[in-house]
DNA sequence: TTACTTATTAATAAAAATTATTAAAAAGGA
DNA sequence: TCCTTTTTAATAATTTTTATTAATAAGTAA
C-alpha cells in the first residue's frame, strides 16, 4: 500500500484508494485488462465504476505509473512500469510473462535510429507462441 | 492487382473485389487502421460496408494475409504479411515505418524459449519515439 | 457458357468498449 | 479544521466491433 502511494505521488498524482486498488491488482497478477480490473477492484471497493477505472488507467499511463500492453487480438492490457523487458504471450490461454532481459542488440538500434533521424523513447518486445502448459495440455 | 490476387489464393480465400482493394489501400500506405481502410476503399466502391472490411480484414489476418499491429494509444494498424522487421512509431505524428531488420538477439531468444518451453510463433518489435519530422518541427 | 453449389457481401441491428459530463465527495495543504 | 482543487460515481453518449441474414457473387464442373 505505502509502496503504491509513493509512485502515485512521485509521479505527481494523488494517491486515492481507487488509484492504488488499481495498482495492487495489477501488482499482483502482473497484466490485466481494464475489465479484469475492475472485476477484481469492484469486490473489495463496491462502489467504483467502470469509468473511474478507465480514467485512472488512462491517467496513470499518461503518468508514467502504467504502460499499455497492446496485444494482437486481445483487449490490450496493462502493466506497471519496469526497466526494459520481454513479453512471452501465449496464444492459446493469453498468459503473458515478463522475461527481464533485453535481447535488442542495442548497436544495431542506435545506427537505424541515428540513420532516421528517430528520437527513441521506449520499446516493447511481443514474442507470441504457445506456453509449456497449453503445449502439454494439446497432445491431445 | 494481379500480386493480391494470388496473395488470397495461395492462402485459400478467394479474390474478391474487396479484399482486393484492401489490400491495395494497405499495401499503397504501409499500415491503415479499420477506419482509414474503409474511408480509402469506400472511394472506389462506394457499397461497400464497414462491416465488410471487419470481417474481411479479420478473415484475412487468421489466414496470415495481413498482420495486426496493436499500438500504445491507438487503434490497431494493419500491415500486409512481410518478413521479421522493426516498427518505428512516432509518438507524435504517428507514423509507422518499417525497417527491414532483425534486432532481436537469436541466441539469447532461443534460450529464454527453451528454459521456459516456449514454443515461438513470431514477435513483434516496436519502437516508439519522435520521427524526423516531427522533432524538427518541433524547434518552436 | 450455363447451371449449380458454396462462400461472401451489404445492410441492418445488436453488443461491447470507451469517453464525456457534472454534481457530490474526498484529498492535500494552509 | 477549513478551503481549494482534484477526483469520483453515475449517468449518458459515442465509438468500435460483432452478429444476423437475405441477396449477391465466386468458383466448379458439365
Amino acid at each position: 500500500m505505502k509502496n503504491y502511494m509513493s509512485i502515485l505521488k512521485d509521479n505527481g498524482l494523488k494517491a486515492t484508494f481507487q488509484r492504488m486498488h488499481i495498482l495492487e491488482v495489477i501488482g499482483m497478477y502482473g497484466h490485466k485488462d481494464v475489465d479484469e480490473i475492475y472485476a477484481e477492484v469492484v469486490k473489495t471497493h463496491p462502489s467504483i465504476s467502470l469509468a473511474t477505472v478507465y480514467k485512472n488507467i488512462l491517467i496513470m499511463s499518461q503518468n508514467n505509473v502504467l504502460v499499455e500492453v497492446p496485444l494482437i487480438g486481445r483487449k490490450a492490457k496493462f502493466e506497471i512500469k519496469k526497466d526494459c523487458h520481454v513479453h512471452l504471450i501465449c496464444k492459446e490461454c493469453g498468459s503473458i510473462e515478463d522475461e527481464d532481459i533485453d535481447l535488442v542488440d542495442i548497436n544495431s538500434l542506435k545506427e537505424v535510429l541515428s540513420n532516421k533521424n528517430f528520437l527513441y523513447s521506449g520499446q516493447e518486445l511481443n514474442v507470441y507462441g504457445t506456453c509449456s502448459n497449453c503445449s502439454s495440455i494439446k497432445v491431445s
